[in-house]
RNA sequence: GGGUCGGUAGCUCAGCGGUAGAGCAGCGGCCUUUUAAGCCGUUGGUCCAGGGUUCAAAUCCCUGCCGACCCA
């Protein structure tokens, strides 16, 4: 990044002409009165008069060299549209600086808008400015940028050459908006609670440890939100949700990255059912205003479509009746042990089953390789086994399991939904059998917010970077995420 | 952590033991309604890094770095 080329030392050697001549190549200030994309469109529809006049600014993208006239594309977050310089209309100073910008340059221009020969709206200069002189040149113009490691390390380059990567990440930026406005809508208090705490909880999963200076102690970067929503339900806040990072000191993956954007949403005196409710009608919310459609469409490099997600059915399911699809009718009916021969032998899981395991693990297993990657369609997987799940309430009808949903979309989970343990004395017990026996790491101060009292309520989680991809048809985690994590370059 | 593939000009790539290549971009020239403009000319390289084999290495071998995909 530090080198240089006979690229950059010509556009150096520009920089120092221009200066040389008084002017300054990096303006403080110049104010566009119409966007440029927005000028075409409005010239198109009607609304701009032919010759009207309009000042717009860009970033230069293409130029078109005619000898004594000359066109160029300005482009910014609206659109692009083509600039016409004449020699004559400019002078022939003006003119001569015109022809040497170069393809990246900031430029500001005035002048009057008309139709092109070819038909093309085109705005005639009849002054510019330049806004900021680009050192370096783009890395493309018209393959696109397809280098990944260059694309996701200088991402802004792959915004630049790449107009289907913006796209996706003005969506994203839709879609956390149409989330915020769908819990707003229904009275949710939005918060935001604490990312470096002493104890991390709320999930199973290895943190990253930092260390405060002043009060000589060691933090972790939080792996969930649900401690913290939970004491605001104890305080009263009876509808809250956050939207926030979460940070898994956990392998990189397609669908992995150590920080990831997490939505969790309480409601109280809801359970695990009526969050199924909110999780479809807020996913359907959603599609809707951000894609205009319940259908979305995965398509390929050739924009052939090779999957489709119909989010206008959602079933509703439970763990042990998926298990059995896979593996058999009687499956819960035969020994641990022979579920276990059944789970290597019969479904070839070996490779995914530890010695260790416990028998709801083998099937734990089963549920994992062979049902979640299957579920394309929108399905809740209800009723998880108890073992699986320790902040949740047993299910009356049977006690094995739990009142629980996983939210399965795009062979991936979505969202976890639970009717929220509120019994202190029972999630004490969870908890510390989850700790296995580290008594330090039990949020002790959570618990004594559970003895407060909580209202019953249901909870939601729901991986924004994976909602995304379902959404965008984004098969990797990490072209939803504008700064992925990648290694240092040494 | 293991396997597979990749890293060559600013970009996209070819070359796979015998002088480092193409298209586009860039630079110069012609052209005052073009739009992947066109035509003529032309510059540009630590072939990821280091070691080895060889008369000769971008090319074969080894090690390392970075990335993608698959698996754990």
């Amino acid at each position: 990044m530090d080198d240089t080329n006979s690229l950059i030392e010509q556009r150096r050697a520009k920089l120092a002409a221009l200066q040389e001549r008084g002017i300054n190549p990096f303006m403080n200030k110049f104010t566009p009165d119409i966007g440029c994309g927005e000028a075409r469109a409005k010239f198109e529809a009607g609304e701009l008069a032919d010759g009207a006049t309009v000042a717009i600014a860009g970033r230069l993208t293409a130029h078109r060299d005619m000898g004594k006239s000359q066109f160029i594309d300005l482009k910014d977050v609206s659109g692009r549209v083509q600039v016409y310089a004449q020699k004559q209309a400019l002078g022939d100073d003006a003119f001569e600086i015109f022809k040497h910008l170069d393809i990246a340059d900031f430029i500001g221009v005035k002048g009057t808008i008309f139709r092109t020969r070819t038909g093309e709206p085109s705005i005639k200069a009849e002054s510019f400015v330049i806004l900021s002189k680009a050192l370096r040149p783009p890395p493309a113009k018209w393959h696109g940028l397809e280098d990944t490691e260059v694309r996701y390390r200088q991402r802004y380059l792959d915004l630049i050459a790449n107009d289907d990567v913006k796209d996706v990440f003005l969506k994203r930026s839709a879609i956390v908006r149409e989330i915020r406005n769908f819990f707003h809508g229904r009275g949710y208090v939005e918060v935001e609670t604490p990312m470096m705490q002493a104890i991390p909880g709320g999930a199973a999963a290895q943190p990253f440890k930092t260390w405060h200076n002043a009060l000589g102690c060691e933090f972790f970067m939080r792996i969930a939100l649900e401690l913290y929503l939970k004491r605001l339900l104890v305080g009263g806040v009876d509808k809250v949700f956050e939207i926030g990072r979460n940070f898994r000191n956990e392998g990189l993956s397609r669908r992995h990255n150590p920080e990831f954007t997490m939505l969790e949403a309480y409601e109280a005196y809801g359970d695990y059912a009526t969050m199924m409710d909110t999780v479809e009608s807020l996913i359907r919310h959603v599609a809707q205003k951000v894609l205009g459609t319940l259908v979305i469409e995965h398509k390929n490099a050739q924009g052939e479509v090779y999957k489709t997600i119909d989010l206008t059915h959602w079933r509703r399911v439970s763990y042990k009746d998926l298990v059995r699809e896979k593996a058999g009718e009687d499956w819960f009916r035969v020994t641990p042990e022979e579920r276990r021969r059944r789970a290597v032998e019969d479904l070839k899981l070996g490779g995914d089953i530890a010695a260790a395991y416990e028998d709801f693990e083998v099937t734990g297993a089963v549920f994992e390789k062979l049902v979640e990657p299957t579920l394309i369609q929108p399905t809740f997987v209800t009723h998880l086994p108890k073992e699986l799940v320790p902040l949740a309430k047993l299910s009356p009808e049977d006690p094995t399991t739990v009142e629980v949903f996983e939210c399965c979309i795009n062979g991936q989970e979505i969202s976890p939904g639970y009717t929220e343990q509120n019994n202190p004395i029972e999630q004490r017990e969870r908890l510390e059998q989850q700790a296995g026996g580290e008594q330090q790491k039990l949020d002790e101060d959570f618990l004594v917010a559970l003895e407060h009292g909580m209202p019953p309520a249901g909870g939601i989680g729901i991986g924004i970077d994976r909602l995304c991809m379902m959404l965008l048809g984004q098969e990797s985690i990490r072209d939803v995420i504008l700064f992925p994590q990648l290694k240092p370059k040494a």
